[in-house]
DNA sequence: GTCGCGAATGCAAGCGCTTTTATTTTGTTT
DNA sequence: AAACAAAATAAAAGCGCTTGCATTCGCGAC
């Protein structure tokens, strides 16, 4: 209909300036008449690429991921870029999985969460040439492209904070270690700090739960029920804390006069809560 | 290496039943051997699918989202199909595009939030063929494939409960209705069981609201500095809800006793309040 | 052992684009 | 008006797979 070859319709898609601007408004009017979109497969095939990225994270019921991934939504839609999640609900072989599940729709590029995983992946990903970055984890000499922070430091900060207001009985509820680097940052981080301070983080005091409402105030039952009663709890993110907090109002004692709870990434949940919480 | 022609690696890879058993094995062994992955752009090109489904919805950072998506990307995932979001944030151009967006990417079907759409979107797609699917809304009559709830109609039941415990000063914190049938549908409910009950709502005593905290919070102190103070606030939704009830508390006040909200969504947030929540 | 038939496999033609290379057009200079 | 360089466009060769059709194979019946 514009009268022209199929590369100049191309060029008008895809390098507009490389067309001269009369060509290009017959073309353009020809798209738009037919309503034309160019075929994905098509175009995929002989550029090899697709300009999609994917991301894999544990799940999107966390807050704080969605939060994340709402943004890096945005951020590749703005250049033209689709997103394509996959979740892995923290088990790291439904990573790998979900892994190898996007290269296979030919993403162009990675999210990933943290740095723990099985270094063959990130022999099969640096083979393919796929590039990835880690987020939501950071450690010095990270041998990866990372954006994140330190979660040991950070959570010691916070140990260093409950300790100086003077408690002495503390007690940890923190997330899966198993696979989640993060997690088990944030127990290194508090257990570093109370050693740092002449104390230390009793194996009873400390239990490690799956990050839900329900979880979380069951582990702070099972803390709040020893002798002698921690006088704090810091818990792995905001979502154990808001249960451990339910649990404390449940057993009839006051937050933060009988026990201190603490959190971790200060999701909006985190201001609703009375009183409002303590976090990271 | 397996000695077979790539038409019949194909079948492998699709219909492997097709393939006698010896064959099979060798193909597989090969494609283990060299970590083969077909490649998505020629699939999808010879094919003319992508075992692709996308979905739009306003945002990830409302839980109830986040969890429906979470929910579909697990249940497409379980069929080999990936999930490709995109976000509108309430805007109904900025759905249209996203939509149209997708359709560029080839995807097999579309899952969409609600009904309220420009009836030339729906031409569009049901000129293209492709298969989409309504959630979250439903009505009688409605033309669409659609699943969900009739949202008129749980509204009008929470505020018949609402009334039916005694208040008769009802205000509303409802979503913003541009482009939204639900936070439409919700209002009509509210507005049709007050007037079957002898009242109404007064306009002075709705506000529409952004789904945030602080909105709600907002909205709730300005109907709360009305006279006479309304005894109950009904909210579109849960964030609403609990950003309603950080300002009762904020303004001295203590919710259920000098003024009742409820919600809508029944989210986690919704277990944390103190006290717990009344939702739909 | 041969034959015949259904099942298994191979052949080859695309699918709709992009991109390199070749050709044509345009504009400038003489 | 001719000659040339530069810019714009066309031609055509794939990209890696699927699939209809043709061919071959394997197996049971004779």
């Amino acid at each position: 209909m514009a009268g022209v070859s199929t590369a100049t319709v191309s060029r008008v898609l895809n390098e507009p300036e490389r067309v001269r601007a009369k060509t290009r408004r017959r073309v353009e009017a020809a798209v738009a008449h037919f309503d034309y979109t160019p075929h994905f497969g098509g175009r995929a095939l002989a550029s090899n690429r697709t300009n999609t990225v994917g991301a894999v994270i544990p799940t999107m019921e966390n807050a704080i991921f969605a939060r994340g991934l709402q943004a890096l939504q945005e951020a590749l839609a703005a250049d033209g870029v689709t997103l394509v999640v996959a979740t892995s609900n923290y088990d790291p072989e439904r990573e790998a999985q979900q892994i190898r599940t996007l290269l296979g729709r030919g993403v162009d590029g990675l999210v990933l969460i943290g740095e723990a995983r099985d270094p063959a992946l990130y022999t099969m990903l640096e083979r393919r040439g796929v590039p990835f970055v880690l987020v939501w984890s950071w450690r010095p000499d990270c041998p990866w492209p990372c954006v994140g922070f330190d979660n040991l430091a950070a959570a010691s900060a916070m140990t260093e904070r409950v300790v100086d207001l003077g408690h002495r009985q503390i007690a940890m509820i923190a997330g899966v270690t198993r696979g989640n680097d993060r997690a088990a940052a944030r127990v290194e981080g508090v257990r570093a700090a109370l050693v740092a301070r002449g104390l230390k983080l009793d194996e009873s005091n400390l239990i490690e739960s799956p990050y839900h409402l329900e979880a979380g105030a069951n582990a702070a039952r099972h803390l709040l029920a020893a002798a002698p009663r921690p006088s704090a709890i810091i818990c792995g993110n905001d979502v154990l804390a808001a249960g451990a907090l339910t649990a404390v109002r449940d057993l009839g004692l006051k937050a933060p006069a009988d026990v201190s709870v603490t959190g971790f990434d200060d999701i909006d949940l985190a201001l609703v809560l009375d009183p409002s919480l303590t976090t990271v």
